[in-house]
DNA sequence: CGGCCGCTGTGAGTCGCTTCATTTCTGTCT
DNA sequence: AGACAGAAATGAAGCGACTCACAGCGGCCG
């Protein structure tokens, strides 16, 4: 493996400039002499050494990112933006699955700061994770989804309530009077946020609500959904706080030979892509991941304190709902 | 951030027992000391510099995974997987995702090379990726699907030929006599073995076969089967050599007003477990994810040369394919 | 009682890169 | 031509952990 002292020697010339070379700088390089440096390195086949650099500069260049489950098309979706958000402004981004586990999850931060990244996005499995290592070692944090009051994070999210209230209106104004929210497990602002949004709807309409909770899996959702809907007072909506729960919601009706739209409508959120090839297709709020992903990194990179962003989502209505 | 250095003097000695007492070795240390050492440790938490370490090891205790698209489930699975059997043998695995892309993978593959993994686990977007660089490096690389002579690198994989032969044959003695095999976009071995099995079984059978190719997306495969169906020697069984393949064609099946299984027959290859809830529940070919990542691990662990090594799938028949 | 062995502990060199202080070079102005 | 400013290039000092060669210290044997 080449270093740069094997360059240096190959290009005639010292290692500080092959470092100057390779970071554009401090130092300024004529040109010539940057030729010959970048001519050597080819032949050579020169990488810097991460750990060197690392261990001098004490910056790695690279960002951490925590999502609480990566087979939920939506993370994973999420991740790719993240991804390329971080690449184009120089970083490398070491994705960490937390597989639905508070444990993993907290093993994953330990990794993280071992491994020095500048910075972490973080999706947690809980609404209170404990960063305090990364905030004490002065890492700055930011989150995808709303976290309570105390976790000392930036946030960039869509404003759920808003979110849920659009959904809820779109059936209510339709003609839907029985509906129920399918909430995820855990009980944090997310939480309560959407669930104002759709009891704000629910009973300035004068129509029925109702909530369900689920783990965030479709095959959790279409059990929980299975339930609810052999039950006698079956709803005639179901809005779905996550796409990858009101695809099980699908499943579940499918289970038990009812239509969709025509038995039971169903809103989602979330966006993800594969909505438009489920049966039927989703309809659902979309988070903006690319434009998230950005603003993410954007603000990361400054790292000016606490911050908080609200992005605005997209009403993508499709067969689910039966109003196209 | 203590140093070894902080937490020497704290307990009043070197740093060099500090180092043997984090590491196991390779001098002994007296109980007492150690005590000492492990107080202050907590005391001043006290985590090793990995990049001090990865200097001077010149190892990592890291390994990368290359997945071809991590929105496909089948790959965010087998990245769970991987990521586990890596951590029970004390390795930290990093995410890489091409984005089906053949740039984002060799930006990957370097990415990974300079932050020297000590091994690499892929699935490429090609058949016969150029992994040069670490087969020179000497860092050993496994590929979790078949690729061309040439490449030198393990691999694990269930025996698609079988795998298809097994699938077709379902599809024959329950009567089919028109079928299609739905196979990926890339020349290589992998489809080169898939086609075998597929038309071995139907010229037996003497029934009509016939191939179709899509990118390994359920959006162009749903595009794909629709052009596929609408013509006017519409088969009765499509079998898709990746279960994100056959989710596009169930979608088909569904915008074209066609039933599954009445009117077609799906049979799938991967099993992930979304197959259990998808409309209707997939027929499909499962790969041992969690056996495949162990065994890949453990070879890479050993390095012994080139191995190749083959497990065996399972078959689970679900209601795309019609008889269950 | 001297010599030697084995067990602990120490100091310093090393990994490859970045960067600062310093030297060397180039070219312009008087 | 001499002086000097500014640019370019260099050498060397770290960054933090690992590890080797070596020193200190008992204890045991002859």
């Amino acid at each position: 493996m080449a270093t740069a002292r094997d360059v240096a020697e190959l290009a005639g010339t010292s290692t500080a400039v092959v470092s100057y070379v390779f970071n554009n700088g401090p130092r300024n390089v004529a040109a010539a002499t940057r030729e010959r440096v970048l001519k050597a390195a080819t032949e050579l086949n020169y990488r810097p050494n991460v750990f060197a650099r690392g261990l001098k500069a004490g910056q790695t260049r690279s960002t951490g990112l925590i999502v609480p489950d990566i087979t939920n098309p939506f993370f994973a979706e999420l991740a790719r933006h993240v991804e390329e958000a971080a690449a184009e402004r120089g970083n490398i981004l070491l994705i960490a699955d937390s597989a639905q586990s508070r444990d993993q999850e907290a093993r994953h931060r330990r990794a993280l700061f071992e491994r020095r990244v500048d910075s972490v996005v973080m999706v947690s499995v809980s609404d209170a994770p404990d960063i305090s290592d990364f905030v004490t070692a002065g890492i700055p944090v930011l989150s995808l989804q709303p976290v309570d009051d105390g976790v000392v994070a930036s946030t960039v999210t869509i404003n759920f309530e808003a979110a849920a209230a659009t959904a809820t209106r779109h059936l209510v104004d339709h003609g839907y009077r029985d509906l129920r929210i399918m909430l995820g497990p855990s009980d944090g602002v997310g939480l309560v946020r959407h669930r104002r949004g759709f009891e704000k709807v629910v009973s300035e309409a004068g129509a029925t609500g109702g909530e369900w909770r689920s783990e965030i899996s479709r095959f959790e959702a279409s059990r929980v959904a299975q339930e609810l809907l052999r039950a006698g007072d079956r709803p005639r909506a179901i809005y779905a706080t996550t796409d990858e729960q009101a695809i099980g919601v699908l499943h579940a009706a499918y289970a038990l030979g009812l239509r969709v739209p025509d038995d039971l409508a169903v809103i989602g959120l979330d966006g993800t892509k594969q909505g438009e090839v489920t049966i039927p297709p989703l309809t659902t709020v979309r988070q903006p991941l690319r434009a998230m992903a950005e603003e993410a990194m954007d603000l990361l990179a400054d790292a000016h304190g606490e911050q908080h962003r609200v992005q605005s989502f997209t009403f993508e209505i499709r067969q689910s709902c039966g109003h196209h």
